[in-house]
DNA sequence: ATAAATACTTGCAACTTGCAAGTTTATTTT
DNA sequence: AAAATAAACTTGCAAGTTGCAAGTATTTAT
């Protein structure tokens, strides 16, 4: 019943390797972190820098200079917020959709290849556990703060 | 029943900050990478550098300098194989184990205090599920390369 | 005996990181 | 209404991490 740590390790050791496989998509090549930016735009509504900064749990000032990055390679737009002009919306460019939905497109299939292996009952199995291992994760004292 | 991916991002994600945490004892402070590298040597008995740099998925040279570093505070020991004198052949100090230890302490800790907010049987299906994500991962042909 | 392979180490150059200090705009206090 | 405080960033810096290419030492293959 114990070496929960050893599970989990592997686990996220492997996901980890997964996830920076996928971040060459066209002629676009980003890292894993630049990757996790564009989810992160993607998945909100034009989010402010420090709203993002917070998901992803990095320093506001390297988070600045990471989407100056993306901004130059043309997948991220900043602009002033109107209403309050301290703030900076974000948001991704015609291109950072395309990239964003091609890195999406490229974990589901591998995650997909990953199910393949397994019953459709373990399938759904796994799914709702980690669910369950998310909320669980939301509710501890101990973890986590990214809020979503 | 779709949205796989959100789902393993955002208990990677979690999970990665438990880690983080966990890296301070008495008044040893190392890195995660570095707590990695340990929770590695630990496990395995009288690893050379390649094994456990290719666990870890790492460059050598890169792994080779946090050797380096990890020996300098005295947690890690390198010794040459007598068998074969090209090979080096890792072990942990004794504050090196203790680190481990403490950390690998903390952890369980950690996960027991996630897992109560479980019901036992929610528990127990949360870990047959990881094990199983394990195992389809080690088949699967998109991800994976390390080999425990 | 020579060539090729293995297990590392070092020099480099690029990149990432967080902290501290600064700028601009918004809110609170007096 | 003016002054002080706070919030949302940006930039300078210094430290650390990374991988590649080129090197050394030892072992295996030819």
């Amino acid at each position: 019943m114990e070496n929960k740590r050893e599970l989990f390790q592997s686990m996220v050791k492997r996901f980890g390797l997964l996830n920076k496989n996928c971040c060459t998509v066209d002629d676009v090549e980003i890292s894993l972190v630049q990757s996790h930016i564009l989810y992160e735009i993607d998945r909100r509504e034009w989010p402010s820098m420090q709203q993002v900064a917070d998901a992803l749990a990095t320093d506001l000032s390297t988070f600045s200079r990471q989407v100056q990055s993306l901004m130059k390679i043309g997948l991220v737009t900043k602009v002033p917020s109107s209403a309050d002009k301290r703030i900076s919306v974000l948001g991704l460019t015609e291109e950072g959709q395309k990239v964003a939905l091609a890195i999406q497109r490229d974990m589901e299939e591998h995650l997909e290849e990953i199910f393949s292996h397994m019953t459709e009952f373990e399938q759904d199995m796994v799914l709702q556990s980690i669910k369950l291992l998310n909320e669980a994760m939301a509710k501890s004292s101990v973890c986590c703060k990214p809020m979503y």
